[in-house]
DNA sequence: TGCCTTATTGTCCAAGTGACATAAAGGGGC
DNA sequence: GCCCCTTTATGTCACTTGGACAATAAGGCA
């Protein structure tokens, strides 16, 4: 962060800076995202994230963040978690001008759908498989920014606390591992996820209630632990792939 | 990525971007990072990062780390590894304006010393520690982006290959253990590593030349392998601390 | 009451890991 | 050449973890 060392009087170049949200959930045992149809050019009509222009000059870019969550998706900040993904910043990626994008990563517990009418009118929650795959296309580069998300988000998930944000205040085992199987795409056995799940230590806490209405047996309630990093960590299938750095190809 | 819905005529407000290199390298078995002393006003006289505005506004973001990293540093990006490691948009962090700044993380092995009269004469590799611990200040939030850099790597290292980058071609495995060891701050034992090193498929491959000088029994050379994740991943002990989100607190 | 569904506990074995002993391969002093 | 020192490489052993899978517990419902 040393100046430019040769022009007196260089300035450097201004440019725009928006705030891009990827927010996720699970419903139906698979990982959604939440999607909004955009209603003005550029690429209107399409679907594209949820986000927005700094408010002012003064305006924090995380505040900027939680304000679009609650404008453009009608969710308080203060209840989900919210992180960021990082900066995207290729000079064509908005026809507009110059904008560099910072997005988030927002984990949701399933919620009701947007209300019509509301500010949220017009977001879905799609599933993350049909963006991922390009089966269902979104505007700008913000394909590749879901894919960022929704990788950061399978990671932390082994070795974070990070599936509770999934869940409500109280859940059972089962839902917990229905959010690694819907974020991970896969299946796990019930029996060793318990176990795991129970034998990590800061993971989860017994809740109050001990049941809990359902079909079968009654499942014991959980909250989550006071830790926030796994050790072990879960692991997911050998499959796993490299994230490169947000936005953009890694080198060496 | 909506357009503001009210004012016809409103446009977004305009800040300047920045980039700022946490350059890593280990050294004396210590694990280092890059910092110059600024010449000019804001913090002059003060260490901070290398980095700078925005060459012209067309400028990709990830070109201009690639620039200064030549400029300030005198590395060649095409050589080491480089990645992002998130925005950093606080309001007030530069005292001359909106100032958004783009972090990113290289890893280099071990390099002479910046040439005194070069463009990086004023550089100097500083125990990270130092300034982890605020022992030795630094400019702006820097160190806050310090410790961000610092602790995204120390997490690379557990899953990825990461650790090669800080090797020149061919390396032993003692040499790739004093990584772990710089980078972890901590001291592993030799048989167990080298053992987990060779068991970990793709991790290192052997290298050509199966000798190399030294005091005791030579070592075998080796060099990095195809894989970039690591499975089972290498653990470090259960002092991990969580890595918040970039720049910022998390929510939730 | 008996069947179906879901939750929970438990067993078995293969693989992984920390702690630690021992052998191998060079250099240097004499 | 020989002994000692240093560093690297290989091996052992007990303990823990994790995947596969059986068996039991606790409800709803016909």
């Amino acid at each position: 962060m040393t100046d430019e060392p040769s022009d007196e009087d260089w300035s450097p170049p201004l440019v725009m800076l928006a705030v891009d949200l990827v927010i996720l959930t699970v419903r139906e045992r698979t990982l959604r995202i939440l999607l909004v149809e955009r209603g003005v050019p550029p690429f209107a009509g399409m679907l594209a994230l949820p986000g927005g222009f700094l408010g002012d000059e003064a305006e924090d870019v995380r505040l900027a963040a939680t304000r679009e969550l609650a404008e453009e998706a009608g969710l308080d900040a203060t209840t989900l978690h919210l992180e960021q993904i990082g900066a995207y910043g290729a000079p064509a990626r908005d026809p507009r001008g110059r904008v560099i994008s910072v997005a988030y990563l927002a984990i949701a517990p399933r919620l009701p759908d947007p209300v019509p009418g509301s500010d949220a009118a017009d977001a879905r929650w799609e599933p993350a498989t049909a963006v991922l795959s390009g089966q269902l296309p979104v505007a700008f580069d913000h394909r590749e920014i879901i894919a960022d998300g929704i990788e950061q988000a399978r990671a932390k998930l082994e070795h974070t606390t990070l599936a509770t944000a999934f869940c409500h205040e109280n859940f059972t085992i089962t839902e917990l591992q229905h959010v690694y199987e819907a974020v991970w795409d896969l299946r796990l056995d019930p029996r060793n996820f318990a176990r795991k799940v129970r034998r990590t230590e800061g993971f989860v806490a017994p809740a109050g209630t001990p049941r809990r209405t359902g079909s079968g047996r009654p499942a014991q309630l959980f909250q989550r632990g006071e830790g926030r990093v796994l050790y072990p960590p879960m692991t997911r299938a050998t499959t796993a792939t490299v994230t490169g750095t947000p936005g953009e190809e890694t080198a060496g």
